[in-house]
DNA sequence: CACCAGGAATGTA
DNA sequence: TACATTCATGGT
């Protein structure tokens, strides 16, 4: 359990409303608008999935050019992914880095959501733990992964933490301990449960921490 | 040419 | 638990 004063948590909070005073609505912004839109429909929740292992270890806009190429062949689709030879997504995926491991990763969560649950629309029926439990059994998923998923594929109030989180947290000295689950209690036992504030919080301090390099 | 970019899995101490 | 290494590309 952990314990914060409530000095910090209202320093998390006046972070909140600082950020979103200097940058805006993130979904406003080009970068954010997809991932902060909401409510989102099935084929809208599928890209959010496929984006999440595009966008490990790279930077975001070479994970836009291999979406556009997955689109040029129909491929923003789970289910369209399974039946498609791996060779050919690593060649459209490859502006992503790591293509041939983020090939393999998309056909485990593809094989997960279509053939696991029967479709994408099932994970709205699973409690949001026992959604994380599964995603974290599939090869390729950690936690950040996992809950970049439910934070914003499906809406569940669940903290995202990333290196970016880390360096802001040393920088306004919110918490020295950067293990995940550590620093995602801090944001959530000071922040109101709503995955709305959880979705622009993350996005906010991306957006700040990438200016200042 | 060196290093980084919205990680995860595996191995080691 | 806490690090180190591997994966492996395009941009700066």
């Amino acid at each position: 359990m952990v314990v914060d004063s409530l000095d910090k948590k209202r320093k998390i909070i006046d972070l909140y409303y600082n950020l979103l005073e200097k940058h805006g609505e993130p979904a406003l912004t080009p970068q954010w608008s997809f991932w902060c839109k909401r409510p989102k429909n099935s084929e809208e929740k599928e890209r959010i999935v496929i984006e999440s292992i595009l966008t490990q270890r790279a930077n975001w806009k070479n994970v836009e050019l291999a979406v556009s190429k997955l689109q040029k062949s129909n491929l923003m689709s789970l289910q369209n992914i399974l039946s498609t030879p791996n060779k050919k997504i690593e060649f459209l995926i490859k502006p992503s880095g790591f293509y041939i491991q983020k090939a393999k990763r998309l056909k485990n969560l593809a094989k997960f959501f279509v053939k696991g649950l029967g479709g994408i629309e099932k994970a709205e029926t699973l409690k949001t733990a026992e959604l994380k439990i599964k995603l974290l059994e599939i090869d390729g998923v950690g936690d950040e992964t996992a809950d970049d998923i439910l934070l914003y594929a499906f809406e569940r109030p669940v903290f995202v933490i990333d290196e970016y989180t880390r360096r802001f947290a040393l920088k306004h000295n919110l918490t020295n301990k950067l293990t995940y689950h550590h620093m995602q209690q801090i944001f959530e036992n000071a922040l109101e449960k709503d995955y709305k504030i959880y979705q622009d919080y993350h996005a906010l301090i991306v957006i700040e921490m990438k200016g200042q390099k």
